[in-house]
DNA sequence: GCGCGAATGTTGGTTATCGAACATAGCGCT
DNA sequence: AGCGCTATGTTCGATAACCAACATTCGCGC
């Protein structure tokens, strides 16, 4: 059953950055397949392997792209939230990806046939433009995490998944224990508990179980490395028309 | 002024697993822009934010991406060899990308100007569908480093590069001082000259001053952790025709 | 065949992160 | 209001990789 939001797309704009930057042609061929749903917190929208029937385009909430290894451990790959698509492997022909896609903070997100926006795709438009342009967005992240794995502490880490985090959000909270954080990081939970720690104590942050709420931006953008600008740049480069507000 | 080998393109098969997948048609359209030229080793092929003029297709030459930090540290992203390309923003829309692209073993390579390949990409065709799928292949490598960087031991990482290396290779040596894997790899020469020598211990490969010749290479896959495999089944499950021999 | 420079080997001390085990405390539920 | 679960805090030792400085040795060019 359809929600009634689906009639009321693109009539609050920035919902999604990638939708609101077609033009209205385009736009108007999709939306009446376009529904708005809801994604619950730890849902996998794909498991590594699967063949998606849809793909989403988040509103409010985020979506964690990982990768599991065989004994479990696991480690972010990105970040995808209103600023772009979950699937992007199907136009890239490859149908399945090797990562899963958790949902990471609760919201809603425009389902649509994948079907459709392969159909869409083919066309060679706007949309093809501007999901070729997201992905090499995405990539510069995947890029950026493996550099950040590499080179940058826990804490530094940390900063930069806040803020890649609250970019995509509609309010300075975030709702994520630091055992969920850890498992994205790909670290251990008392790692977190020490690097938020520091962030509380420097009044950059303050945090009750399960909710954190960032207090002084700029503080954390001076304490943040260089993968967070490198990222944020590329995504404002490639997609502008998506951004500008 | 062209090379004679200009002729000889598509005599000798498998110099480049992307240009010998192209039907016939798309591939004799090419053809006569496609130079083969000498990539020298650590040219760099782009810098961070350039806009380049040439997309290179790889035959015996393997080109590193590599992010370069502020404080002259580096990272590789991913590796390209006779299975793919250089240059991929071209037709993902960015024209440039935050990596760099840096000759890491010197051998040669088809140039195209970018802006044939663009015209040809747009055209929808079978080139595009192997692009995309390509680039997919590249995606899944990146991510895969991430989590390597992530979780596993620079030995177990070594062990990685040196099969992802030799596999784009036609021989079964590496030129390459452990100074040169060190600085792809992100960590310290020691730490190379530590895993290396455990290696050769074992019989794996042997060294002298900047070859490397794997002699056991079943035993390095037997050493190697998941990612190895993640990323080349994921190559060979994307690229079939390119790689079937 | 010699010597220089580059490549490799080695050492000791330092740090970040891990791993495991356990202590505390806040939220939500009854 | 109190209980219990779950989130967070804390500790210990172990380890992998770092950092810096130095020793050795190979191979190329003269």
């Amino acid at each position: 059953m359809p929600y009634n939001n689906l009639l009321s797309a693109k009539q609050s704009p920035r919902q999604n950055h990638l939708l609101d930057a077609l033009p209205v042609e385009e736009f108007e061929r999709l939306k009446p397949s376009l529904e708005l749903i809801p994604l619950p917190l730890g849902w996998a929208v794909y498991e590594s392997g699967d063949k998606q029937g849809y793909v989403f385009f988040p509103t409010t909430s985020i979506v964690s792209l990982l990768y599991v290894m065989e004994n479990g451990a696991s480690a972010e790959i990105a970040l995808v939230g209103n600023d772009g698509l979950v699937g992007i492997s199907l136009f890239m022909g490859g149908e399945s990806t090797t990562s899963r896609a958790v949902v990471q903070s609760a919201g809603h997100a425009y389902r649509l046939r994948s079907s459709l926006l392969k159909k869409e795709f083919e066309l060679g438009g706007p949309l093809q433009r501007l999901t070729l342009r997201y992905t090499q967005a995405l990539l510069t992240q995947m890029a950026q995490t493996a550099v950040c794995n590499r080179h940058h502490s826990i804490e530094q880490q940390l900063c930069r998944w806040l803020l890649l985090s609250l970019d995509r959000l509609p309010e300075h909270v975030l709702t994520m224990t630091q055992e969920l954080i850890a498992n994205m990081l790909g670290v251990r939970r008392e790692g977190v508990t020490e690097a938020a720690s520091k962030l509380q104590a420097s009044g950059i942050i303050s945090y009750t179980r399960g909710k954190i709420t960032v207090l002084n931006r700029p503080k954390l953008e001076a304490q943040v490395c260089e993968c967070y600008a490198v990222v944020k740049r590329e995504y404002d480069r490639l997609l502008p028309d998506a951004i500008a507000s």
